[in-house]
DNA sequence: CTGTATCCGACACGATACTG
DNA sequence: CAGTATCGTGTCGGATACAG
């Protein structure tokens, strides 16, 4: 547990960076291009969205296939081990639904007392 | 949702970084002192324990109060808020022991795919 | 004992421009 | 359309030494 080594610090794969937990939301309901993504994440650089889409695929949770036809494209959809993370990221919502205000209550406490 | 402002995005609460799950954990079964906390965390730089343990006590996760008597010393405890992410946090190692190796299954065919 | 001071390197994130 | 190339920035984590 206490070893930085041990894989179980992994548990908060790809949550724990910036955009991946996001990006998976976006794909919950379907498959979705490249530039449909870039609609709800307008403000995530490009770079920084297939650095992000790379990662997500490289773990499995996500799979990246080329879609011929017109217009010619790529397509981004949620593995089945992709989705075991939904319900992850249910509970982080629920967590911030119900006690975000208490932690920013606290945080603004703490400001004033200094 | 997609808005970086938005407070949701802080649902990870120190989980996000690297050591203030497991500091949390250090804590569950009962105060600790700050050189209790440096033997399961030898591997931690004592700033950064510090750093640690102050975000932790600013969003009112814990709380540190100075102990007199002898060995004179600090003692950090979890609060009530505190204790409403360790459900959380067992979510993250449940997934983690259920999941776990597929992802790092993926990663290593996804190295030699290369 | 409980930190703070200082310095450093790595990396994540980002803006912009460009390409097959 | 779906990226890559390039460059820049800031923050996080860490090692070491020192102080109240």
């Amino acid at each position: 547990m206490f070893d930085p080594a041990c894989p179980s610090r992994l548990s908060p794969v790809r949550i724990g960076d910036k955009w991946g937990g996001l990006v998976l939301l976006c794909l919950e309901d379907g498959p979705r291009r490249f530039s449909e993504l870039r609609v709800p994440l307008a403000r995530v650089a490009p770079k920084v969205l297939t650095e992000t889409l790379r990662a997500l695929e490289r773990d499995g949770l996500i799979t990246r296939t080329i879609v011929g036809g017109s217009p010619p494209g790529v397509s981004y959809a949620v593995t089945p081990l992709g989705r075991t993370m939904f319900g992850f990221i249910a509970a982080c919502r629920e967590w911030a639904a119900e006690h975000l205000p208490a932690v920013l209550e606290a945080r603004s406490a703490y400001e004033t007392r200094l």
